[in-house]
DNA sequence: TAAATTGTGTTGTTTTTACAACATTTTGAG
DNA sequence: CTCAAAATGTTGTAAAAACAACACAATTTA
C-alpha cells in the first residue's frame, strides 16, 4: 500500500514494519479517508468511534461552546493524532471538531482495538501502546504550554509568551507560526483587531517583526 | 504499614493488595515524607526524580514565570499524583512547584521504576501501568477543561464557565470549590479585586450566590 | 485572648480590550 | 487575468480589567 509511506513517518508507527502494519490493519479496523479543504472530518458531539491519524495535510481542532462561540484549540499536521484523549476513558462524544484546513488524507483506527491486546499478544501491539502513551504525555505538555500562555493577563503578554515558546521550539529567533492573524487571535482567545494593534505596537517598539506567518523576535528583549 | 490504608484509597493502587504493595515498594523505591503547611514539597526547576502521590492533606501546584509572576495551576488532594507528565518523556526539571496547603503525607516513587517492568514481570505492575495511563488521560481532560475556561474573553465568562463545570462535577447546583477568593482569582488568572466586583455583580443579579468557598448557581440562568 | 497576619470588599484611576465600521490588500477560484 | 471573498490594518468609542490603596473581617498563632 502506498499509504504506508505516510504511516512510516508518524511517531506512533515509525518503528513498525510494513508487514506488521498489514497485520495490525485488520486488528485496528483501519480505514482511510480523503477530505477536501474545509471539510469536517470529525464533528463535535458525535459518538466516539475512532482515533484519527493525519497522514497528509493539516486540520484545525475547533471547539464550539454553548453560546456558539468557536475557539481554535490547535492546528494538527501530518503525524498528529486526534481523539487520543478518548482512549481509556468512556468518553461518549467527541469534545471538539476536526476540520481540514487543506486537503487531507487520514487514517481512522478503532479506539477500543487500539488498546486491546490482540489474540496473538503480538510484540508490535505493545510497542504501539507504549508509543501512544508517549504521545498522550506529549499532548499533556502541549496543553500545559497553552495554559501558561492563556494564563497571561494581557494580550501583549500572551503574544510574547506564544512567540517566545514558538521560537524556542524552532530553535531560532526566526520562525513561522501555523496561524494567520485571524486564526492567531482565535487561538489566543482575543479580539482580532486588538491583536492587530498589539502586534503593530510591538513591531514599532522593535521587539518583534513579522510578515504573513513569518515572525522574528528580538531575543534581547526577552531576557528576564 | 499504617500508610497502606491511605494507599488503598488512591486510584493508582486501589486494586493492589497489601502484599503486592509491599513487593512493589522496593521496586518503585518508595519513600514517605511529611510536610507542614506551606512547605515546598517539590521545587520548580529541580531535577525530576520522583512522582509524588499525595496520601493525606492537599497541596497547590504553582508555576512561576520568568517575570516572577506566580500562577496557581491547580490544587491537589489525597490520591492525586504530581509529576505524572514527566513519565515517558525525558523531562529533566520539574515545570511546577508543589506546595503543601495543609499538613501533608506523601509517597515518592521513582519515575523510571514506575514504568519499567520489574524482573519478575509481575501482573500487578501491568495493572499499575494501566492505571497510570488512565490517570494521565484524566489529567489531559482536566487540562482541556481549564483551557476552555481560560479561553473565555471576560472575567465574568470565566467565572461562570468555572462555576458551571464545578457544579456539573458535583452533580448539584450547590457545591464547594477548593479556592478562597485570592486563590480563585489566581486560578483564573484575573485580578482579585476585579473578580470580587464580578462576583458581587453576579450575586446581585441573582445568577449565583456564595459564602466563603461554598457556591450556588441558578441553573435556569445557565440554560443555552 | 490578644496581636499579627491573611482574606475580602470597595472605590477611583489608568490602561487595555472588545466591538464596530471601514479602507486596503491579499488570496483563490473560475 | 478578473473578480469576489477573505484577510488585514486602522481608528474611535464604550466597556471591562488591572492596579493601587484602604478599611474591615476572619483566621492563625504566640
Amino acid at each position: 500500500m502506498e499509504n504506508f509511506l505516510h504511516i512510516k513517518k508518524t511517531k506512533i508507527f515509525e518503528t513498525i514494519s510494513e508487514n506488521d502494519m498489514q497485520a495490525m490493519a485488520y486488528c485496528f479496523k483501519i480505514k482511510f479517508r480523503n477530505y477536501n479543504k474545509n471539510a469536517t472530518i470529525i464533528e463535535q458531539g458525535q459518538p466516539v468511534e475512532d482515533v484519527v491519524l493525519i497522514l497528509k495535510g493539516s486540520a484545525k481542532v475547533e471547539n464550539i461552546d454553548s453560546f456558539g462561540d468557536v475557539t481554535l484549540v490547535t492546528k494538527m499536521k501530518a503525524g498528529d493524532l486526534f481523539g487520543l484523549e478518548n482512549i481509556y476513558i468512556g468518553q461518549e462524544q467527541y469534545k471538539d471538531s476536526l476540520v481540514a484546513s487543506e486537503a487531507c488524507l487520514v487514517m481512522l483506527m478503532n479506539r477500543h482495538r487500539l488498546i486491546t491486546p490482540c489474540q496473538n499478544r503480538c510484540k508490535r501491539h505493545e510497542i504501539v501502546v507504549r508509543n501512544l502513551m508517549k504521545l498522550i504525555v506529549e499532548r499533556n505538555h502541549a496543553l500545559s504550554d497553552k495554559l501558561k500562555i492563556l494564563s497571561k493577563k494581557s494580550t501583549r503578554e500572551k503574544v510574547l509568551a506564544y512567540l517566545y515558546s514558538e521560537s524556542q521550539k524552532a530553535g531560532s529567533a526566526y520562525f513561522d507560526i501555523p496561524y494567520n492573524k485571524t486564526e492567531f487571535a482565535n487561538y489566543l482567545s482575543v479580539d482580532r483587531s486588538a491583536l492587530s494593534t498589539v502586534l503593530a505596537r510591538l513591531k514599532e517598539e522593535g521587539i518583534i517583526d513579522y510578515d504573513k506567518k513569518h515572525y522574528h523576535i528580538d531575543t534581547k528583549s526577552f531576557e528576564i
